[in-house]
RNA sequence: GGGGCCGUAGGGUAGCCUGGUCCAUCCUUCAUGCUUGGGGUGCAUGAGACCUGAGUUCAAAUCUCAGCGGCCCCA
């Protein structure tokens, strides 16, 4: 019993091959988010956990703001919009909050709190778009939305409100250029995740997994560390479809009115996921340095009288400010040991420490946080050490995590081979492509055909399991979230 | 969509089966003081809890029902 008492004291999280229980303790742990708020799908981001989504969105806004504009439009829509595209409507009707009344009158017209906001931006579209010199418009906001969501909700994975919707809107001329921009979207999103050190796959969705309303779909997928598969990024072609519905056209050059092709695409929360998922382990938070809240902290050894230590300290901790790095100093009354463990949950990319020995030295222990290694580095180039290491890290993240996806991925020839190697990751097998052919594949082995991959993954020969056609298209399937 | 388990301080738990011994156990946390200080220092004192509602009963953390919330498995 006292053994196993010390043991709880060292560990304070769960292991991380304990996926579900690891990642609901660290949120609380790690100060990301707090899953104790009294409504089902509905979690609290402490101060920590927003600044890291600060910092993940600002990424994405640096991405999009380079050719897109932020704007922001309400969260109400009016039962009259949203009712208007048949097939986004079918897709959404069973998930949509409705606000009925105000104080105690019945409203006339209903209003829906947004899934998505198609219905609430493009009534504006068309207000907007006039002629061909007005395209293409290329607009995100990032917003709440809401679903009612009948199955277990998660943090930060499957909620009823989505605090951080990342949805951009894009309005063109024509179809081929639209298409361009579903392109353009998901290597945005590739780079998105690259910044944070995340391997992606993208793939095309089956059409029956397509967005409701939309010609096709691109999604970005990562694999968690219980094998199943996060969708993190979406972008959809809408074709002509909501531009009919909504009468969004533009007069073109020949003076001739034309509907509008669109675009939409997003990201959410389930980024921030993503990246605790990935990189965390068993003693809690891995940061990349990019998006860590803090950077680097420095931790004073001290004995007895120590000014000394105290004043280097200060000193290092200045001059890594003074060039832009968030920097942290833990001068509080604790042992070393102790300080160490608090900021390796929080997931700080390096430590530094200074005691007498390194004082001695003239140097300081410098440690990386995704590796534990230590090493002794002169004080006087403290701010290069460091930046170096920063650059080092997120190389080793990605690596390690890019290793763990591709040591994860496997190459199968029947359904029967799928249904097993689908419990230890993705399976990738030939399909036809067509629609009988992939729900009975998904069918037989009770997952979903995620898509075929963008690139060599999603090339190949073989036949397809069900109709046995020859085909060149890969697919991939796996078990999902 | 179907099935199962669970709800006790900020976190983790004992107690529940067999109602009274419980103004509820232990660890952690937090507060104060001393001590200690290169991987969770030790001691002392103190703070903090039975999900909500209804029911059964002389008596409910414990039994029943409902609600809310959480978790797991299968499709």
């Amino acid at each position: 019993m006292a053994e196993k008492q010390t043991e709880e004291k060292k560990s304070v999280l769960p292991s991380k091959s304990n996926f579900s229980e690891w990642y609901n303790e660290l949120l609380l742990a790690g100060e990301i988010m707090d899953v104790r708020y009294p409504v089902k799908g509905l979690y609290v981001w402490f101060p920590f956990g927003f600044e890291v989504r600060k910092r993940t969105y600002s990424l994405i806004r640096e991405l999009l703001d380079k050719d897109h504009k932020e704007a922001l439009f309400p969260l109400l829509i009016p039962e009259t919009e949203f009712m208007k595209e048949a097939e986004h409507i079918k897709g959404f009707e069973n998930e949509v909050y409705w606000v009925t009344h105000g104080g105690k009158n019945e409203l006339d017209v209903k209003l829906a709190l947004r899934p998505t906001s198609e219905t609430a931006i493009y009534p504006m579209y068309k207000v907007w778009v006039r002629s061909h010199a007005d395209l293409p418009i290329k607009i995100y906001q990032i917003v709440n939305t809401f679903r009612y969501e009948t199955k277990h909700t998660r943090p930060l994975i499957r909620l009823r409100e989505i605090t951080s919707f990342k949805e951009a809107h894009t309005v063109h001329a024509t179809w081929d250029e639209a298409a361009e921009q579903v392109r353009e979207a998901t290597r945005i999103y590739q780079e998105f995740y690259m910044r944070l050190a995340i391997p992606t796959i993208v793939s095309k969705r089956p059409e029956w997994d397509k967005f409701p309303g939309a010609d096709y779909t691109m999604a970005v997928d990562t694999l968690m560390p219980d094998n199943k598969t996060l969708q993190i990024g979406t972008a959809h072609h809408l074709g002509s479809n909501f531009a009919k519905t909504f009468d969004i056209k533009y007069e073109d050059a020949k003076g001739e009115q034309q509907y509008a092709h669109q675009t939409c695409y997003g990201i959410s929360e389930r980024s921030v996921a993503a990246l605790i998922s990935v990189h965390g382990d068993d003693k809690g938070l891995v940061f990349p340095p990019q998006v860590a809240p803090v950077q680097v902290v420095v931790i004073p050894v001290l004995f007895g009288k120590s000014e000394e230590i105290i004043t280097a300290c200060r000193e290092v901790k200045d001059r890594l400010m003074a060039v832009g790095i968030r920097t942290a100093i833990d001068e509080s009354d604790e042992r070393p040991g102790a300080k160490y463990y608090r900021w390796e949950m929080k997931g700080v990319p390096l430590r530094i420490e200074v005691g007498p020995r390194d004082l001695k030295n003239k140097a300081a222990t410098v440690v990386r946080r995704d590796s534990g290694s230590k090493e002794s580095v002169p004080l006087g180039d403290i701010v290069e050490e460091v930046n170096k290491r920063f650059g080092i890290i997120h190389e080793s993240l990605y690596e390690k995590a890019d290793n763990s996806l591709k040591a994860r991925i496997f190459d199968c020839r029947t359904l029967e081979d799928v249904k097993e190697k689908i419990q230890a990751g993705i399976t990738r097998i030939a399909w036809c492509g067509g629609r009988e052919c992939g729900l009975a594949m998904e069918e037989e082995v009770g997952a979903g055909i995620l898509g075929i991959p963008e690139g060599d993954m999603g090339r190949g020969a073989g036949n397809c399991p069900v109709c046995k056609k020859e085909t060149k298209n890969m697919a991939i399937m796996a078990k999902t979230y």
